[in-house]
DNA sequence: AACATCTTCAACCGCGATTTC
DNA sequence: AGAAATCGCGGTTGAAGATGT
């Protein structure tokens, strides 16, 4: 046996909604609202609809300052981030995105964000082939023809100074684990920090204070942050006395930022050397040990994360896959255009911690 | 102009979570 | 405590419009 349904489908109304349909429920709920109950409401008015079509609609439609269409770069950059740290949780992306519907953002997300990202990709595999090395090697080719300090390719991504970045620049992460209503909760407080956090993203020197943002255990302090980084693209971070705390810094021609972390990572990198630098905190090693080390955690951290449905993860690996061509694209990019003269990898200070 | 195919998006559906009785 | 009612979410559908042939 099923649960019983909400209404009397024989005696309801689908499809389109006429004029005066939205005239009638707009007008009692700006005087009324809505009694907080839906399935009562269609009754009280005489509309021929179910309780559950009336709330999607003023939900979706007749609610004030909703916006439909014309998303912006900065809105795409947002939805594309959120997607990529928390997957298809369209409710907790919209509360990102004044006068946005979850619906609208889905929709748009679906249909033309989603082959944006795709169309990206495709040209980037394109562009590499031919290119007989596999991805992770030749990462470690490049880093041992590197005499300089090495990027924690761990979830550091590389992009040239002045360089506008496609997005995303995002972190290679899965999934969150969100299986009980505590995490849930916790990630909802979390994501409500969001808003009005926002780095500026014209600032040369700005902090990224990076941490795995699904470790809930790290974010159970009233000083962590959430930040989304508008010049990187990339997002979500967790900040505190208490966490660990990564920064992102501009170095002379290269910039190097923290972005996130694979679950379990965060404890893991908190054992790597990070230097201060001004208000800024420098992850690095030239180290081949703590770089493979970092690898591992890396990879191990970003695929070891219990899935939460079947569905989910294959769009996961999807955008996993995505982001991880991503930075290797950006890594190659950067390694093809740092003059190999270039000092300021190699700078006494950031050799500090051997 | 006519038809086929593709794209968009409003609306529906089912299900898990939460609230009410 | 447990069943029923309701809410809220995310996946899916299908009509309508846009575009291609």
């Amino acid at each position: 046996m099923g649960r019983a349904p909400c209404c009397d489908k024989a005696n309801v109304k689908k499809g389109p909604w006429s004029p005066e349909e939205d005239a009638k429920l707009k007008a009692y709920i700006e005087q009324h609202g809505t009694g907080g109950n839906w399935i009562a409401l269609p009754h009280k008015i005489g509309l021929k609809r179910c309780g559950k079509s009336c709330r999607l609609r003023w939900l979706n439609y007749l609610r004030p300052n909703i916006k439909h269409g014309g998303f912006s770069e900065e809105e795409d950059n947002i939805i594309c981030s959120l997607y990529i740290s928390i997957g298809s949780r369209w409710s907790i992306i919209a509360a990102q995105l004044p006068g946005r519907t979850d619906n609208d953002i889905k929709n748009y997300w679906n249909t033309r964000l989603k082959k944006k990202l795709l169309g990206k990709q495709r040209k980037e595999q394109q562009a590499r082939r031919g290119n007989s090395c596999l991805k992770q090697e030749m990462i470690k080719r490049e880093i041992d023809q590197t005499t300089s300090v090495v990027p924690a390719v761990a979830g550091i991504d590389i992009m040239m100074n002045n360089q506008t970045p496609y997005w995303p620049e995002l972190p290679f992460v899965t999934p969150p684990l969100v299986s009980s209503q505590q995490d849930q909760s916790s990630l909802k407080d979390l994501l409500i920090k969001l808003g009005g956090r926002f780095c500026d993203g014209d600032h040369h020197q700005q902090s990224i204070t990076a941490a795995c943002p699904f470790d809930a255990s790290l974010a159970q302090s009233q000083d962590d942050q959430l930040l989304y980084d508008s010049n990187t693209m990339s997002l979500l971070s967790i900040a505190s006395p208490t966490s660990m705390n990564i920064s992102s810094t501009q170095l002379p021609n290269t910039q190097y930022n923290v972005i996130g972390a694979a679950p379990n990572m965060s404890q893991g990198l908190a054992n790597f050397p990070f230097e201060q630098l001004n208000d800024q905190y420098v992850a690095y090693t030239n180290n081949h040990q703590q770089l493979e080390e970092l690898e591992r955690l890396y990879v191990s951290g970003s695929t070891t994360g219990n899935s939460t449905s079947a569905d989910q993860s294959s769009s996961w690996e999807d955008m996993s896959s995505l982001v991880y061509s991503t930075m290797v694209s950006d890594y190659e990019t950067c390694q093809q255009s740092v003059p190999q003269d270039s000092t300021s990898f190699e700078d006494e200070r950031y050799f500090g911690h051997q």
